[in-house]
DNA sequence: TGGATATCCAAGCGATCGCTCTTTTACAAT
DNA sequence: ATTGTAAAAGAGCGATCGCTTGGATATCCA
Protein backbone atom coordinates (compact mmCIF):
# COMPACT_ATOMS: atom_id res chain seq x y z
CA UNK A 1 0.00 0.00 0.00
CA UNK A 2 2.81 2.52 0.10
CA UNK A 3 4.58 4.44 2.48
CA UNK A 4 2.21 5.18 5.97
CA UNK A 5 1.73 9.23 6.77
CA UNK A 6 4.31 10.82 9.51
CA UNK A 7 1.52 13.31 10.19
CA UNK A 8 -1.80 13.39 11.82
CA UNK A 9 -4.35 15.88 9.50
CA UNK A 10 -6.00 17.04 12.69
CA UNK A 11 -3.11 17.57 14.21
CA UNK A 12 -1.53 19.40 11.72
CA UNK A 13 -4.85 21.20 10.69
CA UNK A 14 -4.96 22.45 14.65
CA UNK A 15 -1.21 23.90 14.16
CA UNK A 16 -2.13 25.65 10.91
CA UNK A 17 -5.48 27.10 12.34
CA UNK A 18 -3.54 28.75 15.40
CA UNK A 19 -1.17 30.64 13.05
CA UNK A 20 -4.41 31.78 10.73
CA UNK A 21 -6.01 32.56 13.93
CA UNK A 22 -2.93 35.09 14.65
CA UNK A 23 -2.03 36.15 11.83
CA UNK A 24 -4.63 36.34 9.27
CA UNK A 25 -4.85 34.90 5.85
CA UNK A 26 -2.81 37.05 4.03
CA UNK A 27 0.00 37.69 6.11
CA UNK A 28 0.11 33.83 6.81
CA UNK A 29 2.94 32.81 4.20
CA UNK A 30 2.70 28.72 2.38
CA UNK A 31 6.57 28.84 4.25
CA UNK A 32 5.15 29.65 7.95
CA UNK A 33 2.78 27.14 7.33
CA UNK A 34 5.34 24.09 6.27
CA UNK A 35 7.06 25.59 8.89
CA UNK A 36 4.63 25.71 11.79
CA UNK A 37 2.96 22.32 10.99
CA UNK A 38 6.06 20.34 10.29
CA UNK A 39 5.02 19.30 6.81
CA UNK A 40 6.81 19.93 3.76
CA UNK A 41 5.06 22.08 0.77
CA UNK A 42 4.29 18.45 -1.54
CA UNK A 43 2.34 16.95 1.59
CA UNK A 44 0.27 20.42 2.35
CA UNK A 45 -0.91 20.36 -1.34
CA UNK A 46 -1.46 16.93 -1.11
CA UNK A 47 -3.34 16.66 1.52
CA UNK A 48 -5.47 20.26 1.10
CA UNK A 49 -5.10 20.87 -1.95
CA UNK A 50 -4.15 24.45 -1.97
CA UNK A 51 -3.93 27.36 0.84
CA UNK A 52 -7.11 28.63 0.62
CA UNK A 53 -8.58 25.39 1.30
CA UNK A 54 -6.11 24.59 4.18
CA UNK A 55 -7.47 27.39 5.43
CA UNK A 56 -11.32 26.79 4.54
CA UNK A 57 -10.17 23.25 6.79
CA UNK A 58 -8.53 25.47 9.62
CA UNK A 59 -12.25 27.41 10.05
CA UNK A 60 -14.06 24.56 10.20
CA UNK A 61 -11.66 23.22 12.61
CA UNK A 62 -11.80 26.22 14.71
CA UNK A 63 -15.53 25.73 14.16
CA UNK A 64 -15.95 22.17 15.53
CA UNK A 65 -13.56 22.70 18.42
CA UNK A 66 -12.93 26.57 20.02
CA UNK A 67 -16.17 27.56 18.72
CA UNK A 68 -18.06 24.49 19.84
CA UNK A 69 -16.42 24.84 23.36
CA UNK A 70 -17.55 28.39 23.55
CA UNK A 71 -20.96 28.45 22.78
CA UNK A 72 -21.73 24.60 22.52
CA UNK A 73 -23.46 24.91 25.82
CA UNK A 74 -26.00 27.80 24.83
CA UNK A 75 -26.83 25.26 21.65
CA UNK A 76 -27.82 22.78 24.23
CA UNK A 77 -31.41 21.45 25.06
CA UNK A 78 -31.35 22.15 28.65
CA UNK A 79 -29.65 25.57 28.23
CA UNK A 80 -30.78 28.62 30.05
CA UNK A 81 -29.69 31.78 31.85
CA UNK A 82 -27.09 30.58 33.92
CA UNK A 83 -25.57 29.45 30.31
CA UNK A 84 -25.65 33.09 28.99
CA UNK A 85 -24.63 34.64 31.77
CA UNK A 86 -21.42 32.15 32.17
CA UNK A 87 -20.61 32.84 28.52
CA UNK A 88 -21.29 36.53 29.00
CA UNK A 89 -18.62 36.56 31.94
CA UNK A 90 -15.86 34.43 30.28
CA UNK A 91 -15.77 36.17 27.34
CA UNK A 92 -15.71 39.71 29.58
CA UNK A 93 -12.75 38.19 30.81
CA UNK A 94 -11.13 38.09 27.16
CA UNK A 95 -8.38 40.62 27.65
CA UNK A 96 -6.99 38.81 30.44
CA UNK A 97 -7.59 35.39 28.84
CA UNK A 98 -6.27 36.23 25.28
CA UNK A 99 -3.02 37.87 26.24
CA UNK A 100 -1.65 36.45 22.84
CA UNK A 101 -4.46 38.91 21.28
CA UNK A 102 -6.05 36.45 18.62
CA UNK A 103 -9.89 37.33 19.02
CA UNK A 104 -12.12 35.29 17.45
CA UNK A 105 -10.92 33.58 13.47
CA UNK A 106 -14.15 33.60 12.31
CA UNK A 107 -14.72 37.43 13.13
CA UNK A 108 -10.87 38.07 11.82
CA UNK A 109 -11.67 36.28 8.60
CA UNK A 110 -15.23 37.61 8.38
CA UNK A 111 -13.47 41.05 8.02
CA UNK A 112 -10.08 40.41 6.30
CA UNK A 113 -11.90 38.24 3.43
CA UNK A 114 -14.92 40.24 2.73
CA UNK A 115 -13.92 41.47 -0.59
CA UNK A 116 -14.41 37.74 -1.82
CA UNK A 117 -18.09 38.40 -1.63
CA UNK A 118 -19.24 34.58 -1.88
CA UNK A 119 -17.72 32.47 0.38
CA UNK A 120 -17.11 34.94 3.24
CA UNK A 121 -20.88 36.10 3.24
CA UNK A 122 -21.70 32.25 3.67
CA UNK A 123 -19.23 32.28 6.32
CA UNK A 124 -20.31 35.25 8.20
CA UNK A 125 -23.98 34.43 7.81
CA UNK A 126 -23.42 30.83 9.37
CA UNK A 127 -21.46 32.20 11.89
CA UNK A 128 -23.86 35.20 12.90
CA UNK A 129 -26.73 32.67 12.70
CA UNK A 130 -25.11 30.43 14.90
CA UNK A 131 -24.39 32.93 17.23
CA UNK A 132 -28.03 34.33 17.25
CA UNK A 133 -29.66 30.65 17.49
CA UNK A 134 -27.49 29.89 20.42
CA UNK A 135 -28.42 32.77 22.59
CA UNK A 136 -32.45 32.28 21.26
CA UNK A 137 -32.04 28.67 22.13
CA UNK A 138 -31.53 29.36 25.44
CA UNK A 139 -34.08 32.47 26.42
CA UNK A 140 -36.17 30.51 24.65
CA UNK A 141 -35.70 27.99 27.23
CA UNK A 142 -35.69 30.18 29.67
CA UNK A 143 -39.25 31.91 28.77
CA UNK A 144 -40.99 28.23 28.46
CA UNK A 145 -39.59 27.57 31.93
CA UNK A 146 -41.69 30.99 33.08
CA UNK A 147 -38.09 32.29 34.32
CA UNK A 148 -38.27 35.47 31.77
CA UNK A 149 -40.76 38.97 32.47
CA UNK A 150 -43.72 38.78 30.08
CA UNK A 151 -43.03 41.07 27.48
CA UNK A 152 -39.63 40.12 27.08
CA UNK A 153 -38.44 39.84 23.33
CA UNK A 154 -36.37 36.67 22.93
CA UNK A 155 -35.30 37.58 19.27
CA UNK A 156 -34.04 41.05 20.24
CA UNK A 157 -31.86 40.07 23.29
CA UNK A 158 -30.84 37.26 20.63
CA UNK A 159 -29.75 39.64 18.56
CA UNK A 160 -28.08 42.64 20.90
CA UNK A 161 -25.65 39.46 22.64
CA UNK A 162 -23.74 38.12 19.24
CA UNK A 163 -23.36 41.88 18.37
CA UNK A 164 -21.96 43.12 21.74
CA UNK A 165 -19.40 39.52 21.72
CA UNK A 166 -18.41 40.26 18.09
CA UNK A 167 -17.41 43.89 19.68
CA UNK A 168 -15.63 42.03 22.28
CA UNK A 169 -13.62 40.18 19.97
CA UNK A 170 -12.54 43.19 17.73
CA UNK A 171 -11.62 44.86 20.88
CA UNK A 172 -9.50 41.64 21.93
CA UNK A 173 -7.69 41.64 18.76
CA UNK A 174 -6.72 45.61 18.84
CA UNK A 175 -5.48 44.91 22.59
CA UNK A 176 -7.65 46.99 24.37
CA UNK A 177 -7.90 47.47 28.14
CA UNK A 178 -9.20 44.68 29.71
CA UNK A 179 -11.62 47.06 31.42
CA UNK A 180 -13.61 48.33 28.53
CA UNK A 181 -14.05 44.56 27.66
CA UNK A 182 -15.22 43.76 30.99
CA UNK A 183 -17.67 46.83 31.22
CA UNK A 184 -19.23 45.94 27.84
CA UNK A 185 -19.84 42.35 28.80
CA UNK A 186 -21.33 43.60 32.22
CA UNK A 187 -24.07 46.03 30.72
CA UNK A 188 -25.15 43.19 28.85
CA UNK A 189 -25.43 41.06 31.60
CA UNK A 190 -27.62 43.84 33.40
CA UNK A 191 -29.49 43.71 30.16
CA UNK A 192 -30.00 40.01 30.71
CA UNK A 193 -30.80 40.42 34.98
CA UNK A 194 -33.59 43.09 33.69
CA UNK A 195 -35.61 40.44 32.06
CA UNK A 196 -35.14 37.79 34.50
CA UNK A 197 -38.38 37.44 37.08
CA UNK A 198 -36.92 37.98 40.86
CA UNK A 199 -36.30 34.24 42.55
CA UNK A 200 -36.23 32.87 39.03
CA UNK B 1 11.51 75.37 -8.43
CA UNK B 2 10.70 72.29 -11.07
CA UNK B 3 7.69 71.24 -12.34
CA UNK B 4 4.24 71.03 -10.40
CA UNK B 5 2.07 68.38 -9.18
CA UNK B 6 -0.33 67.17 -11.35
CA UNK B 7 -2.31 65.45 -8.43
CA UNK B 8 -3.47 66.32 -4.89
CA UNK B 9 -2.40 64.72 -1.70
CA UNK B 10 -6.07 64.53 -0.29
CA UNK B 11 -7.50 63.42 -3.53
CA UNK B 12 -5.37 60.63 -3.91
CA UNK B 13 -5.30 60.19 -0.23
CA UNK B 14 -8.92 59.48 -0.47
CA UNK B 15 -8.70 56.99 -3.41
CA UNK B 16 -6.51 54.89 -1.75
CA UNK B 17 -8.24 54.74 1.88
CA UNK B 18 -11.45 53.38 -0.84
CA UNK B 19 -9.09 50.69 -1.64
CA UNK B 20 -7.77 49.47 1.80
CA UNK B 21 -11.39 50.36 3.29
CA UNK B 22 -12.75 47.49 0.64
CA UNK B 23 -10.12 45.64 0.11
CA UNK B 24 -7.83 45.60 3.73
CA UNK B 25 -4.14 46.14 3.52
CA UNK B 26 -2.81 43.12 2.36
CA UNK B 27 -4.41 42.01 -0.39
CA UNK B 28 -4.64 45.51 -2.17
CA UNK B 29 -1.52 45.57 -3.85
CA UNK B 30 1.03 49.20 -4.88
CA UNK B 31 0.17 47.71 -8.20
CA UNK B 32 -3.55 48.38 -7.52
CA UNK B 33 -2.98 51.35 -5.31
CA UNK B 34 -1.29 53.49 -8.38
CA UNK B 35 -3.86 52.36 -10.70
CA UNK B 36 -6.72 53.55 -8.67
CA UNK B 37 -4.90 56.78 -7.47
CA UNK B 38 -4.14 57.77 -10.74
CA UNK B 39 -0.27 58.18 -9.70
CA UNK B 40 2.73 56.72 -10.46
CA UNK B 41 5.10 54.32 -8.50
CA UNK B 42 8.09 56.85 -7.79
CA UNK B 43 5.20 59.85 -7.16
CA UNK B 44 3.24 57.63 -4.86
CA UNK B 45 6.76 56.44 -2.71
CA UNK B 46 7.95 60.15 -3.27
CA UNK B 47 4.25 61.47 -1.59
CA UNK B 48 4.12 59.06 1.20
CA UNK B 49 7.50 56.59 1.60
CA UNK B 50 5.81 53.46 1.56
CA UNK B 51 2.73 51.10 1.39
CA UNK B 52 2.51 51.14 5.27
CA UNK B 53 2.86 54.64 5.27
CA UNK B 54 0.01 55.33 2.82
CA UNK B 55 -1.75 52.82 4.59
CA UNK B 56 -1.32 54.85 7.87
CA UNK B 57 -2.40 58.28 5.84
CA UNK B 58 -5.54 56.74 4.54
CA UNK B 59 -6.40 55.42 7.97
CA UNK B 60 -6.14 59.19 9.24
CA UNK B 61 -7.73 60.26 6.66
CA UNK B 62 -10.67 58.23 7.65
CA UNK B 63 -10.97 59.44 11.13
CA UNK B 64 -10.61 62.90 10.01
CA UNK B 65 -13.35 62.90 7.07
CA UNK B 66 -15.44 59.77 7.70
CA UNK B 67 -15.42 58.96 11.04
CA UNK B 68 -15.58 62.40 12.11
CA UNK B 69 -18.74 62.62 10.22
CA UNK B 70 -20.33 59.61 11.63
CA UNK B 71 -19.63 60.52 15.42
CA UNK B 72 -18.36 64.80 15.50
CA UNK B 73 -22.58 65.24 16.56
CA UNK B 74 -21.61 62.77 19.82
CA UNK B 75 -18.47 64.66 20.66
CA UNK B 76 -20.11 68.09 20.68
CA UNK B 77 -20.60 70.39 23.40
CA UNK B 78 -24.10 70.18 23.19
CA UNK B 79 -24.66 66.21 22.30
CA UNK B 80 -27.67 64.95 24.30
CA UNK B 81 -29.92 61.90 23.91
CA UNK B 82 -30.68 62.86 19.97
CA UNK B 83 -27.18 62.33 18.78
CA UNK B 84 -27.26 59.19 20.49
CA UNK B 85 -30.86 58.19 19.24
CA UNK B 86 -29.55 59.17 14.91
CA UNK B 87 -26.71 57.34 15.57
CA UNK B 88 -27.81 54.03 16.82
CA UNK B 89 -30.37 54.51 14.45
CA UNK B 90 -28.08 55.18 11.43
CA UNK B 91 -26.15 52.38 11.97
CA UNK B 92 -29.13 50.14 12.31
CA UNK B 93 -29.69 50.42 8.75
CA UNK B 94 -25.94 49.80 8.01
CA UNK B 95 -27.30 46.56 5.70
CA UNK B 96 -28.98 48.96 3.77
CA UNK B 97 -26.49 51.77 3.46
CA UNK B 98 -23.32 49.71 2.99
CA UNK B 99 -24.24 47.65 -0.12
CA UNK B 100 -20.52 47.41 -1.00
CA UNK B 101 -19.58 45.86 2.69
CA UNK B 102 -16.82 48.16 3.57
CA UNK B 103 -17.90 47.96 6.96
CA UNK B 104 -15.79 50.42 9.23
CA UNK B 105 -11.56 50.86 7.80
CA UNK B 106 -10.96 51.39 11.57
CA UNK B 107 -12.49 48.20 12.42
CA UNK B 108 -11.29 46.10 9.25
CA UNK B 109 -7.65 47.58 10.23
CA UNK B 110 -7.61 46.54 14.00
CA UNK B 111 -8.75 42.47 13.02
CA UNK B 112 -5.87 42.53 10.15
CA UNK B 113 -2.84 43.56 11.54
CA UNK B 114 -3.49 43.03 15.01
CA UNK B 115 -0.29 40.70 14.42
CA UNK B 116 1.79 44.04 14.38
CA UNK B 117 1.20 44.27 17.98
CA UNK B 118 2.68 48.24 18.82
CA UNK B 119 0.67 50.56 16.30
CA UNK B 120 -2.81 48.48 15.71
CA UNK B 121 -2.83 48.44 19.79
CA UNK B 122 -2.74 52.02 19.02
CA UNK B 123 -4.67 52.54 16.91
CA UNK B 124 -7.54 50.04 18.53
CA UNK B 125 -6.90 52.01 21.41
CA UNK B 126 -7.19 55.41 20.37
CA UNK B 127 -10.61 54.42 18.42
CA UNK B 128 -12.14 52.71 21.28
CA UNK B 129 -11.50 55.51 23.16
CA UNK B 130 -12.52 57.93 20.65
CA UNK B 131 -16.12 56.40 20.40
CA UNK B 132 -16.11 55.50 24.33
CA UNK B 133 -15.43 59.56 25.22
CA UNK B 134 -18.18 60.55 22.31
CA UNK B 135 -20.93 58.31 23.62
CA UNK B 136 -19.82 58.96 27.15
CA UNK B 137 -20.12 62.89 26.74
CA UNK B 138 -23.43 62.95 25.14
CA UNK B 139 -24.40 60.68 27.99
CA UNK B 140 -22.78 62.88 30.57
CA UNK B 141 -24.56 66.20 29.35
CA UNK B 142 -27.99 64.22 29.55
CA UNK B 143 -27.36 63.33 33.04
CA UNK B 144 -26.15 66.73 33.70
CA UNK B 145 -29.46 68.05 32.29
CA UNK B 146 -31.31 65.79 34.55
CA UNK B 147 -32.76 63.81 31.18
CA UNK B 148 -31.45 60.31 32.80
CA UNK B 149 -32.88 58.26 35.74
CA UNK B 150 -31.06 58.39 38.64
CA UNK B 151 -28.93 55.30 39.12
CA UNK B 152 -27.77 55.68 35.54
CA UNK B 153 -23.86 54.18 35.02
CA UNK B 154 -23.08 56.34 32.26
CA UNK B 155 -20.02 54.70 32.09
CA UNK B 156 -21.33 51.28 31.22
CA UNK B 157 -23.39 52.39 28.73
CA UNK B 158 -20.66 54.29 27.05
CA UNK B 159 -18.88 50.62 26.87
CA UNK B 160 -21.73 49.03 25.99
CA UNK B 161 -22.66 51.35 22.39
CA UNK B 162 -19.18 50.97 20.98
CA UNK B 163 -19.29 47.21 21.42
CA UNK B 164 -22.71 46.70 20.46
CA UNK B 165 -21.31 49.37 16.74
CA UNK B 166 -18.07 47.18 16.73
CA UNK B 167 -20.41 44.12 16.31
CA UNK B 168 -22.65 45.60 13.48
CA UNK B 169 -19.41 47.06 11.36
CA UNK B 170 -18.56 43.32 11.33
CA UNK B 171 -21.66 42.14 10.34
CA UNK B 172 -22.04 44.50 7.71
CA UNK B 173 -18.75 43.97 6.23
CA UNK B 174 -20.12 40.06 6.40
CA UNK B 175 -23.16 40.80 4.54
CA UNK B 176 -25.55 39.32 7.47
CA UNK B 177 -28.87 40.34 7.09
CA UNK B 178 -29.53 43.30 7.28
CA UNK B 179 -32.37 42.48 9.87
CA UNK B 180 -29.80 41.39 12.52
CA UNK B 181 -28.13 44.31 12.39
CA UNK B 182 -31.44 46.26 12.70
CA UNK B 183 -32.22 44.15 16.11
CA UNK B 184 -29.08 44.82 17.58
CA UNK B 185 -29.57 47.99 17.19
CA UNK B 186 -32.78 48.60 18.16
CA UNK B 187 -32.07 46.99 21.40
CA UNK B 188 -29.22 49.18 21.74
CA UNK B 189 -32.22 51.73 21.53
CA UNK B 190 -34.11 50.31 23.95
CA UNK B 191 -31.54 50.07 26.86
CA UNK B 192 -31.27 54.17 26.00
CA UNK B 193 -34.62 54.33 26.18
CA UNK B 194 -34.80 52.86 29.58
CA UNK B 195 -32.84 55.21 30.89
CA UNK B 196 -34.39 57.86 30.22
CA UNK B 197 -36.75 59.78 32.16
CA UNK B 198 -39.99 60.33 31.37
CA UNK B 199 -40.79 63.20 29.16
CA UNK B 200 -37.38 64.77 29.00
C1' DT C 1 13.25 82.78 -23.21
C1' DG C 2 16.71 79.93 -20.93
C1' DG C 3 18.58 77.20 -17.49
C1' DA C 4 17.44 74.93 -12.99
C1' DT C 5 14.70 71.74 -10.75
C1' DA C 6 11.19 68.70 -9.40
C1' DT C 7 7.80 65.41 -11.32
C1' DC C 8 6.40 61.89 -14.50
C1' DC C 9 7.08 57.60 -16.71
C1' DA C 10 8.32 52.92 -17.70
C1' DA C 11 11.42 49.43 -17.14
C1' DG C 12 12.98 46.49 -13.92
C1' DC C 13 15.43 45.47 -9.35
C1' DG C 14 15.87 41.50 -5.66
C1' DA C 15 12.77 38.99 -2.80
C1' DT C 16 9.01 36.33 -1.90
C1' DC C 17 4.61 34.56 -3.31
C1' DG C 18 1.68 30.04 -4.06
C1' DC C 19 2.66 25.93 -5.94
C1' DT C 20 5.00 21.75 -8.57
C1' DC C 21 8.32 18.63 -10.02
C1' DT C 22 12.04 14.85 -9.40
C1' DT C 23 14.41 12.17 -6.66
C1' DT C 24 14.83 9.57 -2.55
C1' DT C 25 12.94 7.02 1.26
C1' DA C 26 9.95 3.99 3.87
C1' DC C 27 6.07 1.21 4.54
C1' DA C 28 2.52 -2.63 3.06
C1' DA C 29 1.31 -6.68 0.62
C1' DT C 30 2.91 -10.83 -1.33
C1' DA D 1 13.06 -10.83 0.97
C1' DT D 2 11.10 -8.71 -2.99
C1' DT D 3 8.28 -5.62 -5.19
C1' DG D 4 4.73 -2.02 -5.72
C1' DT D 5 3.34 2.22 -4.13
C1' DA D 6 2.71 6.37 -1.76
C1' DA D 7 4.88 9.97 1.16
C1' DA D 8 9.09 12.98 2.29
C1' DA D 9 12.34 16.01 0.81
C1' DG D 10 14.06 20.13 -1.29
C1' DA D 11 15.25 22.54 -5.33
C1' DG D 12 13.01 25.59 -8.10
C1' DC D 13 9.00 26.99 -11.35
C1' DG D 14 6.56 31.48 -13.25
C1' DA D 15 4.24 35.33 -11.28
C1' DT D 16 3.83 39.00 -8.42
C1' DC D 17 5.35 41.51 -4.41
C1' DG D 18 7.08 46.32 -2.58
C1' DC D 19 10.06 49.42 -4.19
C1' DT D 20 13.98 51.97 -7.06
C1' DT D 21 16.29 53.95 -10.85
C1' DG D 22 17.58 56.86 -15.16
C1' DG D 23 16.04 59.42 -18.78
C1' DA D 24 12.16 62.24 -20.74
C1' DT D 25 8.99 66.04 -19.62
C1' DA D 26 6.89 70.01 -17.82
C1' DT D 27 6.95 74.00 -14.78
C1' DC D 28 9.01 77.64 -12.17
C1' DC D 29 12.00 81.96 -11.64
C1' DA D 30 15.32 85.14 -13.58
Amino acid sequence: MGRAKTYDRDVVTERAMLLFWERGYHATSTRDLTDAMGVNPYSLYAEFGSKEALYAAAIDHYEATVFQGHFGALEASGASIEEIRAVLDFFGDMGIHDVDRRGCLLCNATTELAPSAAQSQLLASRFVRRLNGAFGNALGNARAAGRLMDGTSVDSLAALFPSVLLGIFVMARGGVDGAVLRAAADQALAQLEAVVRVGA
